[in-house]
DNA sequence: AGAGGTGTAGAGTATGTAGTATATAGTACA
DNA sequence: TGTACTATATACTACATACTCTACACCTCT
């Protein structure tokens, strides 16, 4: 999915309940003009930046990470969480890239009740 | 450390025993203007593109993962590792924000010999 | 003294990023 | 029928990124 068409989906969803969701009106709460959230939606131009992604993932209710990850970006809290310790990082993700969803998710949990 | 000053520190030493590491011939080998790789090891202009980065990684024996954090940069394939599933990476990385580094390391271990 | 090496200053350039501004065209409805 | 909303096409702009090009000044060896 990409992430204008996903943006669209989900906008033209939430307006079935609430006129409040046209494009010009997310548009201007977004802060952006109406012609531009026209061509983000159409994937007419690149995917915007991550400030305004973000403001969409917002006025939406949807997952920032997820919105950016289609816009091919990694969230640059994520990135500054790396760049602490870049080479540490890098080995467990580089470690990870092939692992089952679910080995991950027993690592946070396991990180969660850490125990070190 | 900045990555210019570090580049420059790094180059200089290598110079001590091989003439072939004046700023001209590394900027030669590594495909830049050398007046180009003056002023990044000056910090007079902002850090390289990527690629750049790591063929100076590469000619000095550095470790990318690390000359990237420097300049601020997260690897390009730990970005895409992120991006096939980024709410589960993103949890994970949150979680080990405060983490000390052993305890990163151990997860390093725990996955290598990883028993899923 | 001049030939070949060193690094650096200053200006210029090509491409990409992240949008705005304006005009146009369709639809609903009172 | 007009006005009020809807979306979209086209053109343009400001700023950042990632460099190159040319010229200069210094050192040092023969």
């Amino acid at each position: 999915m990409t992430l204008g068409g996903y943006l669209r989906t989900v906008r033209e969803e939430a307006r079935q309940g609430d006129p409040a969701f046209s494009l010009r009106r997310v548009a201007q709460r977004v802060g952006v003009e109406p012609a531009y959230l026209s061509k983000i939606e159409r994937g007419d131009v690149p995917p915007p930046s991550e400030a305004t992604i973000r403001r969409l993932a917002e006025e939406l209710r949807e997952d920032p990470d997820l919105l950016l990850a289609m816009a091919g970006k990694v969230s640059r809290d994520l990135q500054s969480i790396i760049l602490v310790r870049p080479q540490l990082f890098a080995d467990l993700l580089r470690q990870l890239r092939d692992a089952p969803d679910h080995a991950i998710l027993r690592l946070v949990r396991e990180v969660r009740d850490g125990d070190w």
